[in-house]
DNA sequence: TTGAAAGCGCTACCAT
DNA sequence: ATGGTAGCGCTTTCAA
């Protein structure tokens, strides 16, 4: 008996020498670890083993110190899957953004993955495109995938299309884009001041026919707008709503969006001696526009960006643009995410961050 | 008792509209629906109602219908981690990319997901920081989440830190880089031809010392470094060593590896006229530096980059570089990932795309 | 301090 | 064509 056991044994080992030896995965690989085989072997329950694992604390020492080295040796790897159907949680969240090719997104979902890892959170990350039925019908695919937590800089024109999402227990967090009077927790910058900041230093640089760019979906650009019409105002300079130009259409390719609103305004007269961008990918698109009109930036036309995206220095002209603390937000977003998962639902939140502006060639004295 | 049963309902409904009128989502959201609900509700078994849901033929048309019906009203979603645990699938799949800030892999990341997406797939997405042990620690990770497939772009010097994956059960792909003889699937594009292409174009702009910009830690800076050789060998331009730098230290921060290295390269006599760069956000660090020196693009010194980024062409100078067509990279990675799910696990395959030289103005025309 | 039992929601297998 | 039974691997509760 004996000898046939080592004998099948010894062909098993041999097999998966070979294969090893040839570079080849063997054929079946073992499969995972339970913490019943655990428990099998050290004579235990399951139970314990759980408990262990989860360091509860009902447990002898030695217990302990027996399951612990056991599992390290044999590198157990809880079930996810499983534990997710006992305890109803996924440890998971999910991320929606309009585009997460656009820097600022990424940069943004790195940092708040970042922020949750630590929990043994992992993102989900979906794109929207900029669309408002694509970002609904993700939506629902990450609620059907039970994410603990919903985190989304979201595309909708208005809430009513997160108002499903709110009704159910998965916390919303809304980042960077909001809606007023919405019941979900929301992290972002004032961007009203965004507005403001921008305006201010283009002024300030001499310029006095200040355009505009922004997306008619996105309540950031809303609020920038607010602010850029303030300081007008404030200014005496004029507002003239003919050198706002904001689309409605979904413009997850915000430097084509920039380029044609830029081709348009230059053909204003007065033709605009500065331009304010809702965000950098457009600011990108309408400065190719400027230079390719032969007109020089910021001599004749300065620019300004926001979201300061990590390839600002490299472009055309370093662009001047509004920096929202996008490490920032992340982390604040990944804490508050954290946060939701064991707090008693409690009235939303709003975490705000400071906006400043980094000043690069593409504004700075312009008219000087 | 009729009664008592509508009084009830409707105190819970008045209460429900009395929350949703102030705005705030229910106190107590309704858990989800459950197969056994539907199957109650019709008076049918539950593994009927699976079958249906699965589309499994053996089921009357009267009562698929019904069933269907009821489930599209109460927007029935199935629990995924109970089906997991059934099937041993998570319908998940892990990409893990040495940066996913760089547009090059959240364009990869993109097309990956749109591919897999209508399977019902989701990507759980890692950064390795270009760094070996993060990017494990991120594949142990996700292997404990039990990913179906784990497509990885990795930044591991050699191949043995995959080594142990590849010797599970899980499919493993790597996209972008790879190791020679290691049992994985691979896609990408053939880097001793992306060396060629650049190398042969910038002789063809009348350059003849031309600088490479690389990295020690992957392998598609090896293929690319050899096509350079080649071209330049058999071109009699000659190879000199001190016009290849490739730093070997985890730089997620290509601009700025491409600065240092540049400013390194001009330092040099003869300085060299081209410089070819192994990836876009290198080329970009470069350019910096060599207009901050007071020369000229492409006049004094031509740039070609790699991977033909989104925002390439609205560059300081727009950037020639070598376009790996992400989206197809992506696509593919994808369909081979469905594909694997199902098909016994053969031999590793390897996909090659074509890569194209984008030819823009910091190369062309560079001696004229 | 430990563990038996029950159950999470779904699917696989095999009867009927 | 339909459904009963038996899990999947883990956690929860409560008894020992």
């Amino acid at each position: 008996m004996l000898a046939v056991t080592v004998s099948i044994t010894a062909v098993a080992l041999a097999r998966k020498l070979a294969l090893l030896w040839r570079g080849m995965p063997p054929s079946e690989a073992s499969p995972p670890v339970r913490m019943k085989d655990i428990a099998r072997e050290l004579g235990l329950s399951v139970v314990t083993v759980s408990k262990v694992f989860r360091g509860h604390v009902d447990i002898s020492e030695e217990t302990r110190r027996r399951v612990l080295a056991r599992m390290e040796q044999l590198n157990y790897r809880p079930n996810l899957a499983a534990r997710s159907l006992a305890t109803g949680r996924s440890y998971t969240m999910g991320f929606i953004a309009p585009d997460l090719v656009h820097p600022f997104f990424s940069e943004l979902a790195k940092h708040i993955a970042g922020a949750v890892r630590r929990n043994g959170y992992h993102l989900l990350m979906s794109s929207s495109q900029e669309e408002a039925s694509l970002e609904k019908e993700e939506i629902e695919h990450l609620l059907a995938r039970r994410v603990d937590v919903l985190i989304v800089a979201s595309s909708q024109p208005d809430p009513g299309g997160l108002r499903s999402v709110a009704e159910r227990k998965t916390p919303l967090i809304l980042i960077d884009r909001r809606y007023d009077r919405f019941p979900a927790h929301f992290v972002g910058v004032d961007d009203v001041l965004v507005g403001r900041l921008a305006t201010q230093h283009l002024l300030e640089q001499g310029c006095r026919l200040i355009a505009y760019i922004g997306s008619a979906n996105a309540s950031t650009s809303l609020g920038r707008l607010a602010g850029y019409r303030e300081v007008l105002a404030g200014a005496g300079a004029g507002y003239r709503p003919e050198y706002v130009a904001t689309r409605s259409h979904g413009d997850d390719v915000g430097d084509e969006t920039g380029y044609a609103a830029m081709k348009s305004l230059l053909a204003l007269r007065p033709r605009p001696d500065a331009v304010f961008c809702h965000n950098d990918p457009t600011a990108m698109g309408a400065m190719k526009a400027i230079l390719e009109s032969g007109l020089r930036i910021p001599a004749d036309v300065a620019v300004v960006g926001c979201g300061n995206v990590r390839y600002s220095e490299f472009l055309m002209v370093p662009l001047t643009s509004i920096d929202q603390d996008c490490a920032g937000l992340g982390k604040k977003a990944g804490r508050l995410a954290i946060e939701l998962l064991n707090r008693p639902v409690k009235r939303p939140r709003t975490i705000l961050l400071q906006p400043t502006l980094i000043a690069r060639a593409s504004s700075v004295a312009a008219r000087f």
